[in-house]
Order: structure tokens, then sequence, then C-alpha cells
DNA sequence: ACATTGGTACCGACCAGTTGGTATGTGACG
DNA sequence: CGTCACATACCAACTGGTCGGTACCAATGT
């Protein structure tokens, strides 16, 4: 409560400007000048308060994880009391986010290991670590909708939960390959196909 | 008949370079320099070959558009009469190539599409450009199979096509992130499951 | 038979610009 | 006073790319 909306630290600034820059450029193609001057700070600050340029990607990594946490933990579809249904609901939410450019709306993290997974394991891990979390959020539901229907699988819930993150990702690479969300929008919705044929849905 | 199998040129030297490294340590993340090294030539003949390193980046997706051609006409499920089986066998090739470390069999195109879609469009042309053709080969099979069975569907045998590449670009992201194969393969198991389940698919 | 020409393939020193990172300074604040 | 939060100047290493030169080969002229 104390807090009256202060302006966004030096530091905030920084990791803003890294979702915006390294979406944008990729890790390796962005250095430490642009993201001081997309931030509208001088080199003394970044190296003030990250140890190095890896440090900053671990950071803007978190930093990445949380803002989606309060993305998706704030939605309204998240107030369906069935599990089925929010599920289905999440999909349609990620299907509603795909809008602006590319950098926008596509994954910091998966962009991020993408590069760095053999150079750089503590990037790598960070990455691994927010898109798993995010995963196991959606394992509850899953898990309950087995339940309640009896689904007989040879899966579990916690790789149903991966496979969505893997068509999310996927459909990014789409996207930039293609120029639009137009086809990341398709490739969501024969997820949500897969996921009533599964559940045996009724419309 | 002539060429009793040639050794490697320069270009294809390099070319086979780029493949690895690339795959390895990302686009920007590759120096003119390495790709020397690793390919046992001098700077002097990299730029003889190509005019410059984002030139040498379009060549290499071209190769690695030519070599998965390949490997993929000449795969032995390519012998199967049935369309739908022979879709399912491509999706069972595609989790039996999981082998060998993460350079060996993630892809290249989705790696550069990845770094370089707002950075260096001739190479995300390029990118785009093989992965749809992959993709497109994977339609007349799928035409057939919706055909066959009468498939009730608001989606086109391309949004398929596409889905299957966007599902398996996703779980090369999911490897990377856990630093192996095995979440790739439960990934294109649940395809596997999905296309049967719209097919209708009788074990 | 042999010198000349011209082209391809390649070498490796070199260049200007950029890189991540550091060292030192400085003003605000307690 | 000291500490925090930055700014400025600077550096060695590396970057993509250039350039003059060399070795080799085939065609041509005499």
């Amino acid at each position: 409560m104390v807090e009256a909306k202060a302006l966004p630290d030096t530091r905030t600034k920084l990791l803003d400007a890294a979702l915006l820059v390294i979406r944008t450029k990729g890790y390796a193609g962005t250095s430490v000048d642009d993201l001081c001057q997309e931030a509208g700070v001088t080199k003394g600050a970044f190296f003030h308060h990250f140890k190095s340029k890896e440090d900053m990607a671990v950071a803007a990594a978190a930093h990445f994880g949380a803002m989606a946490e309060g993305l998706f933990s704030q939605a309204d579809y998240r107030t369906l009391s069935d599990p089925l249904e929010r599920l289905l609901a999440y999909v349609e939410f990620r299907k509603s986010i795909l809008q602006g450019t590319l950098p926008e709306f596509t994954c910091l993290l998966g962009t991020l290991v993408q590069e760095a997974y053999e150079t750089h394991p503590a990037i790598a891990a960070a990455a691994n670590r927010y898109i798993s979390e995010h995963a196991t959020t959606l394992e509850p539901d899953i898990s309950a909708v087995m339940a309640a229907r009896g689904t007989p699988a040879n899966w579990t819930a916690a790789s149903l939960a991966l496979y969505t993150q893997a068509v999310i990702q996927g459909s990014f690479i789409l996207a930039k390959a293609k120029g639009g969300p137009q086809v990341a929008v398709d490739c969501l919705n024969h997820l949500s196909c897969y996921l009533k044929l599964l559940f045996n849905h009724k419309p």
C-alpha cells in the first residue's frame, strides 16, 4: 500500500527493454548497448544492476515468468468452475493474446532456450524452469478431467501439459516464419480440437 | 559415373560445418571464424564462396532442406500404401530420428527463423520456404485420408500439415529446455494420438 | 613443345567498428 | 562521513569483411 504507482526503476526499465529487444533480435544479437539505449540508461547502470549480460538474461527470464504468471492467474477464464471448460478456455485465451507485433506476443523463454541451451547453461536452466512452472499450472485441471471422465490414457497429465506448451512454442516459430499470427491461431485450434476429442467434449 | 566418391569440396565442408555450429550456438552466436575453424578452411575461402555471413545462412538453409528432402523421400515408411498409415509412420519416423545430441537432430530452420525473422529477412524467407515445402509433402496423404473417411472438418489439409510442424518445432524447444529428446518423444506420441482420434484409426 | 593468358580456388594479413566488461568519478542522501 | 545509484571514459578482444597475392589448370598462340 505504501508504493503509490512508483516510476519504474532503472533495473525494471532494463528488464522491460530486454523483453522487447531480445524477442526482436535474439539474445546473441542483442548488445548491452542496445539494451541501454532502449532503456534510456548508460552502461554503468547496466553493470551496476547485473554482473554480466548472461546474468541479465537470467533475470529477464524471471521477469518474463513473473509477468506471465500475473497475466494468467488474473485472467477471467480462471473463474470457470469446470476443469475441462477452464482448460479449453486457456487455449482460447492464448489465442486472444496473439495481438500486436511478433516481438510483443512471442515467448522470451522459447527464444532464450533455443539460442542458449548449449552455450549458456544458466540461461537455459532459467528458461526451462519458467516454462515448466507454467505448464505445471495446467496439470490440476488436466488431472481433474482425466479423473472425472475416467480417461483411459497411456500418458500423464504432465505430458499433456507439456504438449500444450510445445504446440504454443511451435506455433510461435511458424508465426515468425510466416510473418504473422494467423498460423498460430490455426495451430491452437488444432490443439483445442485434440483436447475435445481426447475428453469427448460435448459442445 | 565419372565422380568416384569425390571428397567434399570446400563449400560443402563450410555448409556442413554451418549445420552443426549454428544448431549448437545459434546464428548470431556463430562467428565466421568458428565456421572456418570447424570446416578447416580459412576466411579467404569463406568469402570466396559466400558474399556475406547472411548469404551463407541462406545457403545453409537450402543445404539443410535438401538433406531433409533426401532423408524423408528415401525413408522406408514412404512405401506404405495406405495414406493414414503413411501419415502415422511419418510421425514414428520423426520419433526414430531423435538420436544423438541435440545439435544433431534439431532443426536448423527453426533455429534460424527464431533469431533472424526481424533482423535478416532473407534468412527468414529461406527458412519459411523449406519448412513450408516440407509441410506440403504431407498434404496429399492428409487430403486422401480426409476424402476416404469423409472427415467433417472445419480445417484444411494444409493447416493440419503445418500443425504437425508446429508440434515438431515446439518439441525441439522443450527438448533443448530439458536437455534431452524424451519430452519430444512424448509430444510426438500426443501428435500421433491426435491423428488417430481425428481419423478414427483402428489399431 | 612451350610460353602466355585468363580464370578459379584459396590463403592470411589486415582493417575499422563493435563487443562485453572495467575503472574511476560524482552527486544525492542518510 | 560513507554508501548507493548511476555516469563517463576507456580497454583488449573479437567482429564481419577486404585485399593483394599465390598455386593450379585449361585453353590458346606460335
